[in-house]
DNA sequence: TATTAGCAGTCTTACCAAACGAGTGCTAAC
DNA sequence: GTTAGCACTCGTTTGGTAAGACTGCTAATA
């Protein structure tokens, strides 16, 4: 449908949209036939223009707000824009080297990672940045080690195909050393290979036929099994949301004429229901997806426009990364951005999954 | 000087000082005449108001933005309003109960708890919130575990008196499991009960003179103290600012009306540099204290108030927790959210010490 | 001497009208 | 199909006025 209405665009008008949503995305002041004028590479007079640019105000491209000021492009001018510039995203070297050094790679934890692509979208775009865990189960386990501490707690620690996940447990002050290092390498040899979700799945089962000499790992078991639920039903209520730089949204002159503006999505931001829902797209081919303004299905946000990708490993979708900012937004520019910073975050995951996977298991 | 500067106010003087100071705290809006009058607990009339508040003008304690528009707490006015209020906190069971739904207190890692404070006191201050470690190296160690990654990186614990350190290093692959072990217990022998100083200060001599069978440590000690290094240089340089709640500035009619200033105000909040500055205060014995306008030696906060107060572990200053908000901000409620709440978390550390803080080391 | 009523003076805000100007739509000529 | 030119529209700026909120001051009062 989109396409064929695109059709009746001659060349020429897609030409002179194209320089209308660029001069309005640099610029953030309606669209005028004599700024199109000096933007367009032909000698092509105003008044020409303002047909043009009436026309495509009739197909819907465009829209003045009021008569004598200029126009401004609608979210369906903004999507032929997108959709016209997804072929050629330019890889401004000077910029990515810029990005590089923003990059901290000594964290091994997936909480630390999140956080830290959540923080590296964000500087690298300039606007805030959300990522939601949706695959956190389709992790793959390759180590389990519990670790006491002097505390009264224990740290467990499970190594995945996407960093190490930890979470806590009390313990007992009677439970031995040996015993830790016993469970961990059972648990291991256990679970190893498996995903968390049905290492979840099995470990009820593990426990109901668990042998005499295991017993004693019963205790560990159940605190095991207490700390992961905990932690997948708190993922999955409220906390799963990683936002980064929401102030970066003031730097934009729509939102610092209209602070009330921003408080609102910024609102929306950490209901993690509605980001959910404006996060969502289907399984597609595309590496960075666009929702613009009316394409988004979430009331406080269709003055926005919004772009994702996902963060992938071993091929599965881990979590969805984001960004949200005015429909005016420097599409190419972010789109390459965000493919590059999720894309190395993948990179560096690999490389170091690489480094000893096939090395056996080493717990003791 | 300031003691002497009171005692020229009459009673009455003192009484209406605080009454207006209240009301525009409350308010947001300048102080008149007959507002005041509404508040006040004895008849007067307006004029005899005015002649009062004309005094209190003339002693510094407030201010006139014009001639018809009311008054306005100067730095001084707040300065006094905070002084005679600090005896009375109060303690709103309420809001106690509420703030205290805030906390979770399963973390162990040092990173999360200083988060988590900064995230807890932003939420019960309804202010953004900053903390800044300036003590980390005052830490006990308590204990020492490397643990090895099956990504050729291994993970260094410590645990000390406020929480579990962590950081990571990478290592040859040629190294085996029972050298870490080793390595672990022989760490945590050599520098347990000592402070983190003078662990990297005794650090290089050990490596030093070491014997020939311990030799094979030299690598991880190398590891080691570069981490270590690398990982205090990190905290004295930048990454040493945690804030949280930012955007509460604008929930404040003072930055909704004025955004640049918002934006001003946490731009500061992210330099080191000036934030130290601001937070810095000689020793006394108060537990809260505030800054008020003027006595914020940074620019850019002179039109703020800062609350902060310490969080001690063991006696030491570990951090400093503080708040920054306009100067109309309720001193009362503040002060005791933000002693509660840091309170709170100085006795969570401390229970959790005492455990079994005698136990011996464990970590074969 | 302290307090108060009353009033004049000051300054802000709201409102309105006029002038301005940026930008458009339309028409007529090319 | 393109363009120059002009009338028109509508937001913005400016200036000027009226209303309203407070204050400072003065003079009367207890």
């Amino acid at each position: 449908m989109e396409k064929e209405e695109y059709t009746n665009l001659s060349e020429r008008k897609k030409r002179i949209l194209i320089s209308a949503v660029e001069d309005y995305i640099q610029q953030a002041s309606p669209i005028t036939s004599s700024a199109v004028q000096n933007k367009f590479e032909e000698k092509i007079s105003t008044a020409t223009l303002r047909n043009e640019l009436n026309a495509l105000e009739a197909m819907g491209f465009l829209r003045q707000i009021h008569t004598s000021g200029g126009r401004v492009p609608t979210s369906k001018g903004y999507r032929f824009y997108v959709n016209s510039m997804m072929g050629d995203i330019p890889l401004d070297k000077k910029a990515l080297a810029d990005i590089q050094t923003l990059f901290n790679n000594r964290t091994v934890y997936l909480g630390d990672i999140i956080n830290e692509i959540a923080s590296v979208v964000s500087k690298a775009t300039n606007y805030p940045s959300v990522v939601m865990l949706h695959g956190f189960e389709k992790l793959v386990i390759k180590n389990i080690k519990i670790i006491p501490l002097l505390t009264g707690q224990a740290l467990i620690l499970i190594e995945t195909n996407s960093g190490v996940i930890n979470n806590t447990m009390d313990i007992k002050s009677t439970v031995v050393m040996q015993t830790f290092t016993d469970a961990s390498n059972f648990l291991t040899q256990t679970f190893a290979n498996q995903t968390i979700a049905s290492m979840i799945k099995n470990m009820n089962e593990y426990k109901q036929s668990m042998k005499k000499e295991l017993l004693e790992y019963k205790e560990i078991f159940d605190a095991l099994l207490k700390a992961f639920t905990g932690l997948i039903e708190a993922l999955e209520n409220n906390s799963k949301i990683i936002s980064s730089g929401e102030l970066k949204l003031l730097e934009n002159p729509e939102y610092t004429e209209n602070p009330e503006k921003a408080k609102k999505i910024l609102n929306v931001m950490h209901n993690s229901e509605e980001m959910s829902q404006a996060l969502k797209h289907e399984v597609d081919e595309k590496s960075v997806r666009f929702k613009i303004g009316s394409e988004i299905p979430v009331e406080d946000l269709q003055e926005c426009a919004i772009a994702t990708t996902d963060y992938e490993v071993d091929g599965e979708s881990i979590a969805s990364v984001g960004i949200i900012g005015p429909q005016r937004m420097d599409y190419a520019k972010i789109a390459s951005a965000l493919k590059f910073v999720v894309g190395e975050f993948q990179n560096m995951k690999t490389l170091q999954n690489n480094v000893n996977t096939d090395e056996k298991n080493d717990n003791d």
